[in-house]
DNA sequence: TCCGAGGTTTAAAGCGCTTTAACTGCGAGT
DNA sequence: ACTCGCAGTTAAAGCGCTTTAAACCTCGGA
């Protein structure tokens, strides 16, 4: 009684072998067209669903992919959804594994591979570029959100230049210069788009104006920064912040220390997650457009899983910007003291 | 090359059998200690790490607690994680299994199901009472967040009408009485904040100020609703919203509608999620203590499956408000009519 | 009538690990 | 000397499913 019906309960049913029930069940050609409908019959009664494990093992193939995850980012969060959806909608199955405060990549990592999944994908993993190229001698690894220099690893990426780019050209194009950013902390996403702020700013013929503010993906590393920001005295028009949840941190303290956003400092944030573009933050922001991304990455895995793929992969997608109401133009030097 | 270790290669290379190493790798006692190093060293040197589903199907017990959640909330993060933290600890393995747009909660804990969890954990389903009993009646099930009426199900959740209750003692405290409630939608949970609203206003001898406005659990519906009381006549002193997102909403509403948080209006939110309490939101709002409940939770499903316990349990935790920045007093009438 | 092709079905060998009962020495007890 | 007990070790039987090779069964053609 508290045992699930198996695949032999099915076969006595109908007084076929197991092999035969196997064979309907996945769909598999070989039963006669009525073998089926009596076993399909008699599954159905039995409220029968097949043991994934004894599958898993049995099955050279497992159809699994592995996700690891920081449950905390909703942009993560967004990532897992459209994960979810393109896995099921091609036959495979999802295992969720996620950092914690006592569980790094290693640990999140290890226990995706002692599932035996086919793949794995790793949402914006810090690991060094030679940790991954290492995992990916054992399993397709796909990384997503950062670049992988070395190893076989496939990665799908937005191209974090073009996309802080963006967000500094829409700031000079409102007469900023004074554009400061808030760093990401240790973290290569965060690095990527420490870089491309760099370069964007040189580019954009201000490189005397590169100001790094420490940071880190949290709200209170925003917060911080922007502490720091509203008492300096040479405060920046205009701040960019390596991710929304620290732009939103950043808006916050200037708020309360009675600066004025967009007014007095714009602030851009990046990911376009669901928590900024609704808020009263009203974020200007880059958006990574989630979706394509798990369709590329889940693609990518299966290309390697199914079709045999075996060179390395680099999709790099264009984010884009979008402009909400944490942006204009710089305050007229006259206003400018007002906040201080 | 591309083969993981087995259990044989380290038993051929101590030149012991597989029982012995498996014996040892699991801690079990029986091989001697000379025994036991050698297989330790052997099983490093080959990096082997035993394959998770093979140990599952062949042990009877399989130390695997299922979690269904939504990951776009970011309660269910924090009780993730805690629940990850409680089950690292007691040496038990967690597979989560996500809601999505596309995927509902029986798909979610189908999923469970066939990974042949031995016990799940539900992070505030929605499911009808029924339908949670007969699920328990083939897997211990612990809810959590809410309550069951039927069944065998046990359940971890908050005193609801007690923190809506200490939430509106606050409010009449600071001087409240027209206070309204937003509404979570039809959830089982966001139903028992609205039946603790109503129970408590009564009590507090405010039955005629009963007013309850529709909603959801995000920010738009706090949103819709900010924008619905920002324009009514009447409007409310205060306002009790059914989750924290949507507090947030709420306050964002009524901000864009010039009308002062907490100077002409008070608002409280519920869940006290990290999101809530950094932004610059300073919400005042009612925290469940996520480790507890996890460790409730987590507590629960192994007394169901290693001490036996058959009878149903219920852990009721006392929620407690958490004082912020979005309640004060309520402005005087002179000062009301600013808003309007 | 016999044979082979083709379509169905099934026996049986795993998948990699756990577990139990049985087995092996070996020193202690009689 | 002989049994007994015991620590250590292992053979072997699964766990519930997949898969492959072989068996089986028409049925048409020679």
């Amino acid at each position: 009684m508290d045992q699930r019906p198996r695949l032999d309960d099915v076969a006595a049913r109908v007084g076929v072998s197991t092999a035969s029930v196997s064979l309907v069940l996945r769909g598999a050609p070989g039963p006669s067209a009525e073998t089926r409908r009596r076993v399909l019959e008699a599954a159905a009664e039995l409220g029968y669903r097949a043991d994934r494990t004894a599958s898993m093992l049995a099955r050279r193939r497992r159809h699994l992919l592995g996700v690891m995850l920081d449950i905390r980012s909703p942009f993560h969060a967004e990532l897992v959804e459209e994960i979810q959806a393109e896995a099921d909608r091609i036959g495979y199955e999802v295992v969720l594994s996620t950092l914690t405060r006592h569980r790094d990549e290693d640990r999140a990592i290890e226990a995706l591979l002692d599932f035996r999944c086919e793949a794995v994908l790793l949402l914006g993993p810090d690991a060094a570029d030679q940790r991954l190229a290492s995992l990916a001698a054992q399993v397709p690894v796909v990384a997503i959100g950062r670049r992988v220099a070395t190893g076989d690893v496939d990665v799908v990426r937005p191209a974090d230049h073009v996309g802080v780019a963006e967000a500094l050209a829409h700031l000079t194009g409102l007469g900023h210069h004074r554009i400061a950013f808030v760093d990401g902390g240790r973290g290569v996403v965060a690095a990527a788009r420490r870089r491309g702020y760099r370069d964007g700013m040189r580019r954009a013929g201000l490189a005397d104006q590169i100001r790094i503010i420490a940071g880190d993906h949290t709200e209170e590393g925003g917060i911080r920064a922007g502490r720091l920001l509203a008492a300096s005295p040479d405060r920046p028009t205009a701040v960019m912040a390596s991710n929304d949840r620290c732009a939103v941190g950043v808006m916050d303290a200037f708020v309360r220390a009675g600066i004025e956003v967009p007014g007095q400092v714009s602030v851009v944030g990046y990911d376009d997650s669901t928590l900024a573009h609704l808020v009263h933050i009203d974020l200007t922001t880059v958006n990574q457009d989630a979706a394509a991304q798990a369709r590329h990455a889940v693609l990518a895995a299966v290309q390697r899983l199914d079709e045999g793929r075996k060179q390395r992969l680099e999709v790099v997608l264009n984010p884009r910007l979008v402009v909400r109401g944490s942006t204009g133009p710089p305050p007229r030097p006259e206003d400018q003291s007002l906040g201080r």
